[in-house]
RNA sequence: GCGACCGUAGCUCAGCUGGUUAGAGCGCCGGUUUGUGGUACCGGAGGUCGGGGGUUCGAACCCCCUCGGUCGCCCCA
């Protein structure tokens, strides 16, 4: 406890970030595992990148005029006076190394990362100003195979972080170029005629993006978004085949979709393919996991058109649904002992049993030798450990070792390990005392 | 950018219609007690009542501004 009356101010954290400890940090930290995991299994490539590119890079692909450039990127100048911008998605700065890195030799190119990404945005629940997505993309594919594989693979990361209960994969598809802008054009015309009933939103969505009235909120837009032109009625025998083949693969790996007619993406760039996986658990925000096809984004930055998809997730959505349904993370056995004198004794105990032999039977262990040594044992009790290894004096020898249980949930054996791991630094003779192992510390080797 | 609610010890909160030195539980530190045992008792540290201004004899409490939090709208890459 600080008795110092400190006279600076201490400066507060940024609005809308996250200081995350504790089961939120382990949640978070299993959603990553996780991903890193089922990456790996399905062949995609680790990428690293930077976390600030030229402004140009995300406005460029985005295109100039929209809200999220216009007012939702963290932009500032270097000290050259050259526009940077923190990364509010991956997917720009991802196509942009594609093509100023000569990553088209690879193509098609499967590629995985995750990380902070930056959106200057009003917080609110599953919403911060840093968050955090894993990201998988592949490009330099145009066939609907691609966007399969991407689903499958989502699909079987939502199962293995055991939060594909609740969770529903809706998909759509905007189809080729042709079919979006003949589509887009219909529901103008539709929308127009009955542009006085609409909310105010929806008349303004009206010039901006016609595409978003479908989703809207609004109840005074629902009688009109229900009967408005589909899209289905504009696909062109390609992009129904396309979309056919996308089921197709979806249905032969198992993977459970539900058809959204109304899901649509902001940006100009998608094509065919969007997708998103929806719970209801989590308030306003209820994609989990969202991306699609974005074949027009190459050209965008100023290069050769390249087909491509990919898909994004929030770290801190998934983790919210993991909850506290992640590995333990429980503490084996906690190392103390109540005389000072064997202070070093229980140090060198407690490396020993984390170094473990062999190193992958290490035991999870905490070491208690601050504060009371009276109290170590209430601490030790108290901190929730399943069980004690517990240091005790001896005469003519080192000490002894005693495991004692103190909540003991879990059947998981330890005694083996640490007798292994004590072996590698101690000569030891085990006994056996009232329901105690112990073992007897005799000399170092 | 807009709206609603909220802001008292490290944490969870109490504090009556504004009224003397702002409280509890938990946690933390120390002591005594106990000595197969997370006990019991005693003591201690820790608060500019988010910040600023105003009304009042008097403000944690009323008013204004501001900062922050939560949730929603817009937007959603």
């Amino acid at each position: 406890m600080s008795t110092q009356t400190p006279s600076i101010q201490t400066p507060q954290a940024i609005r809308g970030t996250q200081d995350i400890f504790g089961p939120d940090a382990e949640a978070f930290a299993f959603v990553v595992e996780t991903f890193e995991r089922v990456r790996k299994l399905y062949r995609f490539r680790r990428v690293e990148m930077p976390v600030f590119e030229k402004t140009a890079v995300f406005s460029r692909s985005l295109g100039e005029t929209t809200d999220v450039v216009s007012k939702e990127m963290y932009s500032f100048e270097d000290r050259g006076g050259e526009s940077l911008t923190l990364r509010p998605e991956f997917t720009a700065g991802i196509a942009r190394a594609y093509l100023t890195d000569g990553w088209q030799q690879y193509a098609p190119l499967k590629v995985a990362t995750h990380g902070p990404l930056f959106r200057y945005e009003r917080p609110q629940k599953g919403r911060y100003r840093q968050f955090h997505q894993i990201d998988a993309e592949v490009i330099g594919a145009a066939e609907p195979q691609a966007d399969v594989e991407l689903l499958v693979m989502a699909d079987q990361l939502l199962k293995e972080l055991g939060i594909a209960d609740g969770v529903t994969l809706q998909l759509n598809t905007l189809g080729d170029g042709a079919s979006r802008d003949a589509w887009r054009a219909a529901l103008i015309d539709y929308f127009r005629a009955v542009k006085g009933e609409l909310s105010e939103d929806s008349q303004d969505r009206l010039e901006r993006n016609p595409l978003r009235i479908l989703d809207s909120k609004d109840p005074r837009d629902k009688p009109f978004t229900a009967d408005a032109p589909k899209i289905d009625d504009f696909l062109s025998a390609e992009a129904q085949d396309f979309f056919a083949k996308v089921t197709g693969g979806l249905d032969a790996a198992g993977v459970e979709w539900t058809r959204a007619p109304a899901l649509v993406r902001g940006l100009d760039y998608y094509r065919h393919t969007a997708f998103e996986f929806v719970t209801d658990r989590l308030g306003a925000q209820g994609t989990v996991l969202g991306g699609g096809r974005y074949d027009g984004l190459m050209e965008a930055l100023g290069g050769a058109a390249t087909p491509a998809v990919g898909w994004a997730a929030g770290i801190e959505r998934l983790a919210m649904l993991v909850g506290d349904q992640y590995p333990s993370t429980d503490t084996e056995v906690v190392v103390f002992t109540e005389l000072t004198e064997l202070e070093n004794l229980a140090i060198s105990v407690a490396s020993a049993i984390r170094a473990g032999s062999p190193s992958e039977l290490a035991v999870h262990a905490d070491l208690l030798i601050s504060g009371s040594p009276k109290k170590r044992y209430q601490k030790a009790k108290a901190s929730g450990a399943w069980r004690a290894l517990s240091i005790e004096g001896l005469g003519g020898v080192l000490g002894i070792a005693r495991l004692r249980d103190l909540n003991v949930e879990s059947a998981s054996p330890v005694r083996s390990r640490i007798k292994a791991a004590l072996e590698t630094r101690f000569n030891i003779q085990e006994t056996e005392v009232a329901n105690a192992h112990t073992w007897v510390l005799v000399s170092k080797k």
